[in-house]
RNA sequence: UGGGGUGUCGCCAAGUGGCAAGGCACCGGGUUUUGAUCCCGGCAUUCGCAGGUUCGAAUCCUGCCACCCCAGCCA
């Protein structure tokens, strides 16, 4: 078993519960309701379920706890495995559904009102409210908490032959309506709910709730170690009453960890959807969004992923991790292992006067400056070249480390140029510059011991191809955008996506297949669009940009 | 105001009575045909606060304070 990141809290329990024998075999579960797409929170989740399955040689369940199927949808039973699988996780055996135990889960209710444990209320939803108490009263029992067994169990099987009204009974727990843990007030364990299931269909209409489905689900997969987030703790009295009433086969446990919260990001998932709804994203897997398909189709890989749950650790307190640790594991990442390429965004032609107009060179540059096994790539040179106008200018000072009229530059992989000349428009702004190669410079310093200040990015005029690329950056210009008091959609950054449509790319780059990541060097990381990129029309996606200590240093205006 | 939690560097986080790991961020310096990467160095006399126990405490005790969660027939 190897452990990745620092040690935690769950780590402890699960190697003690496996040394003095509680259980032989760990078996976690991850349990999403199959109401929406997943996101960086499940992410972590994810990992922290599968991750210690796989570390102490245990096994752990994809179970969709589908309760409440108003809210649900095959489309999203469809995404998130989808998104688990691309995570590199493999779940034991078939997915899991809590609906294949709504008949084990009714007999339980049937078994709990039998024990005199459970009885079925007619109270509305609003007399319920009134009979719960508040935070600082205990509640007062249900008029109709002292029913007989027969009536119970006769009224019970009416609610579930669809005898009555949505609404209009439930059934509950007879526990403590005075209790201080408002979870323990006598608890819903079944609601009428006349409509289709996913999964199965109309043989329902009343459904089980969360508190009374999910340990017994727990149960029925032998599960040792339930993982949920920190909310539910107070549900754990709850939990392991129904397990100590109930003759399950096997003693579940539920621990609970803190939600991951990132900076400059929203997870809710009432939120999300307001941007999707909006507009002010394409759609729940845009490369800004924070689901798990946006960031793929933003180009964060699995590998990255994965490493940035583990470096944020998992504890009991909830913080919010800084983004930048996020970007760091991408970076990270891709660094190690995207091949490179030159991709010109702001093009500025460049003519390099000693070629031919149909003088044609193809120098060979390694894919990776360090990794010879990603191979090599060929990169035409050509008389007229594009750089991007950000690195040419007219004059500068000794900082400017690009190409300057008059002075040299590195064309990365290629020669050293020297600007001579510079075409205007009638705005008088440069439109072209005129330049001329400094003889045997191409894998050689000048000759002349005058060397290059600078190395820039360069594509063939002739030999390049054109691309769109879509320049990403985060979603809200603030770091805790749904915290105070204003609207979180007030802070949307409005330059979170700038779409060049004329870039210009090495021919190389035109054979990506969709989902390959690069880094254009000196720009970034960017990842060919997982449905709109072709060959023919190429598209990527700014995944992010380089570390700039340049741009830090306020010194980066061009 | 009832119950349940959490408080260690700007952020995340080890530490479980023996004298504050690590990562991110940041700040130097070196290497560099990416102002990237990489390398070297710096960055908590102090662990929410106040008392107490002890030779010795972030770790034990007491009392405060701050923040988070709970009053869905959501999960």
């Amino acid at each position: 078993m190897e452990q990745q990141g620092t040690n935690n809290f769950l780590r402890t329990i699960i190697a003690d519960d496996l040394e003095n024998g509680r259980v032989s075999d760990i078996v976690t579960r991850f349990p999403p309701e199959p109401n929406g797409y997943l996101h960086i929170g499940h992410a972590k989740s994810i990992s922290v379920n599968f991750g210690l399955a796989e570390e102490f040689g245990g096994r752990c369940n994809l179970r969709f706890d589908d309760t409440n199927p108003e809210k649900e949808s095959q489309e999203f039973i469809d995404s998130i495995q989808e998104d688990v699988r691309w995570l590199g996780f493999a779940w034991d055996g078939e997915v899991r559904f809590a609906s294949s135990y709504f008949q084990q889960l009714y007999d339980w209710a049937v078994y709990l009102v039998e024990q005199g444990l459970a009885y079925v209320d007619d109270l509305s939803p609003e007399e319920a409210r009134e009979y719960r108490g508040t935070l600082t009263e205990p509640g007062k029992n249900s008029p109709y908490r002292d029913r007989s067994v027969e009536e119970n169990i006769t009224l019970l099987t009416f609610m579930k032959a669809g005898e009555f009204e949505e609404g209009s009974r439930v059934l509950r727990a007879k526990i403590d309506m005075a209790s201080p843990n408002m979870n323990l007030r006598d608890p819903i364990l079944y609601r009428i709910r006349k409509v289709a299931h996913h999964q199965t269909g109309t043989d329902w209409v009343i459904y089980p709730t969360y508190d009374f489905a999910h340990g017994q689900e727990d149960a029925i997969e032998g599960i040792t170690h339930s993982i949920c987030t920190l909310e539910f703790e107070d549900h754990r009295p709850l939990y392991d009453w129904f397990i100590e009433n109930l003759p399950v086969h096997s003693r579940p446990r539920q621990y609970e960890f803190g939600r991951l919260n990132t900076s400059y990001t929203v997870t809710s998932k009432r939120k999300l959807k307001q941007l999707v709804d909006d507009a002010v994203v394409s759609g729940w897997d845009d490369p800004r969004m924070p689901t798990i398909a946006g960031m793929r189709r933003r180009g964060f890989t699995p590998t990255a992923l994965r490493h940035f749950c583990d470096m944020v650790g998992t504890t009991r307190s909830d913080g919010v991790v800084d983004v930048a640790m996020l970007e760091h594991a991408i970076r990270d990442d891709l660094n190690a292992n995207a091949p490179r390429g030159m991709c010109v965004l702001n093009p500025l032609k460049v003519v390099l006067t000693d070629f031919a107009e149909d003088q044609l060179e193809v120098v060979t540059a390694p894919a990776h400056p360090s990794r010879e096994d990603l191979g090599e790539r060929q990169l035409p040179v050509t008389r007229e070249l594009y750089i991007d106008a950000d690195d040419f200018r007219e004059s500068a000072n000794k900082k400017y480390k690009r190409l300057v009229l008059g002075k040299r530059v590195r064309l990365r992989n290629a020669y050293v140029i020297e600007a001579d000349e510079v075409i205007k428009n009638a705005q008088g702004e440069v439109i072209e510059v005129h330049a001329h190669t400094v003889p045997n410079t191409i894998g050689n310093d000048p000759e002349d011991g005058v060397k290059p200040k600078g190395v820039i990015q360069w594509v063939s005029a002739s030999k390049g191809r054109q691309a769109t690329v879509r320049l990403y950056d985060r979603l809200f210009d603030h770091e805790a955008p749904d915290k105070g008091d204003h609207d979180f959609m007030a802070h949307i950054n409005p330059e979170s996506l700038t779409v060049i449509q004329q870039a210009w790319i090495e021919p190389a780059l035109a054979q990506a297949a969709p989902e390959d990541n690069f880094q254009f060097e000196r720009e970034g990381y960017f990842v060919a669009d997982r449905f709109d990129h072709s060959s023919e029309a190429p598209v990527f996606n700014k995944t992010i940009g380089l570390r700039d200590t340049w741009a830090q240093r306020g010194e980066g205006a061009s």
